[in-house]
DNA sequence: CATGAATGAGAATTCATTCAT
DNA sequence: CATGAATGAATTCTCATTCAT
């Protein structure tokens, strides 16, 4: 009974993903959205106030999910530069394998449309992830700068190579790919 | 009489920038640009045939101008690895010195309300940018990937690290941000 | 067990009234009646076919309650004048201790909400009370007025001092009120 | 050109008085107003900030007719009681020739839809009908009542007149009608 | 050419009513 | 019997676009 009813506010949620990551958010009405998601349209208002926070709530199950990914596989055990790749490497599968959620991200993380609240909340969840970089800059394997500007670089360098792939995925190899993303540890590695 | 005409198209733009990077498209009435123009209404529909129209003409004005200013300063006598800072701290400087056009370019470069053909025009307006890459190329100093793949970094990583100037003026030094652009010629040469 | 069914049905017409005459009747969700009347929504509408029929029983509610505090210490033996004035001042202590159906009479007695049956049904309710009237017409006290003129003057300027003095506790003296009251016998008498 | 841009402000508010005043606020749609009125939907929202603002343009509007027609033919130079009846039948001959006025007010005076400020700013409309009052009180001709109590009493007194009158015009004469009126001055003489 | 009042299609949101549990 | 989640028609309000001045 439970599970009935969270399903039907993750079939909000994945329908308003999709449609509002191929349309944007003012271009998405919640009728197509209740449409797409099989729901009455007055349902969509029993687990979210209105529209914004609707959009807030994805953000949020976004992070959350991206964080988990982000994660997989990792232990404190590994070595730091690996850690560092596998965390690239998950998070660029993530995307690849979820373009919505990438385009959702890119459109929505500056947005005003995202609370402050929102915001920090979703900044919270990529907590674990933060520890990676904790560790490499003890053991003085990265450049000597703000951890910030590491984790930024390093961020929207992987994203950058992302779109780049899923917009030209025939007439790039695998390979180069990944040797894109080894080229983003010489960027910040000492 | 023509500069009066394209006094009131560049103060339309200019207007549109601005609530549009702040608002979002579909958030920002033609009413209120028109306004913030001191244009009428009707007037924008003398040099835009809609909305639309108008967002494209935008994408393309600022391209044009981003090209324009990153290579301010560059000349082909130039070594390589300096005209490479020239041009990501030139891109850096526009982002920074235009923040509009900043958020402009990041919500809607993905968005379908940019045409290809816009797209196309747009990337166009680089050209002169990528020879700085080719030349690059020629003199052996890139990693051995494609092109594509190094702007990309290239340009995400400097996106990326404006945006965090941008949130961040306060506790982020300009020795440090400047390091950090470094740190992207590290990832892509050889 | 017919009690307590009584009791809901009961709590839902006070809990109608009190939201009704605060909001107004399209003004009030079912959903909030239901709720101030701790009942589920669906239990409404055992007991009422649908909102307006609710509201017609309100209507007759309240009007039996009026007719019966109206006639509170009447016999037929009492002098006319003093029966006359027994009669507004039961009807003021009434809307008095119950605001709430004097906003809902006042907002609800010439709407097209309320069926002219219902309306009828109100009236009757009233019969016993007309008979004061027509004892002092009888005894030969009143203007030479038909009776439905004295009575609607006199219902109408008694209903307008009890909206005067709720909306004017402080400022009011309760000497001048009960003059107030004795000044219609003024209109009506011969 | 002014007079055109009135006429279209008028039109709505006399629509929305004849439709509110027979179905009530919340039983009025705007479209329906518009439609009655000539004008679109949006037109509305030019005049008026929200269906809200406009029903309080409405409640304003009505006391200014209100109040001018309530004065017609008065000079400060008539006897006091021959004022005072002037006074009521104004008040009579406007609401029976404009009943939904009536209906309006009656509905409306002591809704929560109009604001505070609303009910002052149509207080201080009848300002000058208080002065025939004062000048009554000045002459010792009045009980000894505040004037509150005596323009209470009379104004709920000639309103239920005529609504008796409006909802019995064909069992009622002018006569005795005329002779209701007379006789609220016998409730408020000294 | 420039203007901005007017338009009405379209969007977000609400709520009376139903019905599976 | 009682419940309240689900529904979707109906309502308010917005805004791109037009066109008379």
């Amino acid at each position: 009974m439970k599970e009935k009813i969270q399903d039907k506010k993750i079939a909000v949620l994945r329908a308003a993903l999709e449609l509002i990551s191929e349309q944007g958010f003012q271009g998405t009405p919640m009728s197509q959205i209740a449409e797409k998601a099989n729901v009455g349209m007055g349902t969509i208002y029993r687990y979210f106030s209105g529209k914004e926070d609707m959009i807030n709530a994805l953000y949020i199950n976004v992070k959350i999910r991206l964080a988990h990914c982000a994660l997989t596989g990792y232990s404190e055990s590994m070595p730091v530069r690996e850690s560092f790749l596998l965390l690239l490497h998950n998070i660029a599968d993530f995307f690849i394998d979820n373009p919505a959620e990438l385009f959702f991200i890119e459109q929505y993380s500056n947005s005003p449309l995202i609370t402050n609240a929102t915001r920090e909340e979703g900044f919270r969840m990529l907590e674990q992830v933060h520890n990676i970089f904790k560790r490499a800059r003890e053991e003085n394997l990265l450049k000597n700068l703000p951890i910030e500007i590491i984790s930024t670089l390093a961020y929207g360098a992987i994203l950058s190579l992302v779109k780049l792939w899923l917009s030209n995925k025939e007439s790039l190899s695998k390979t180069d790919f990944d040797a894109g993303v080894a080229a983003i540890w010489d960027a910040v590695k000492r």
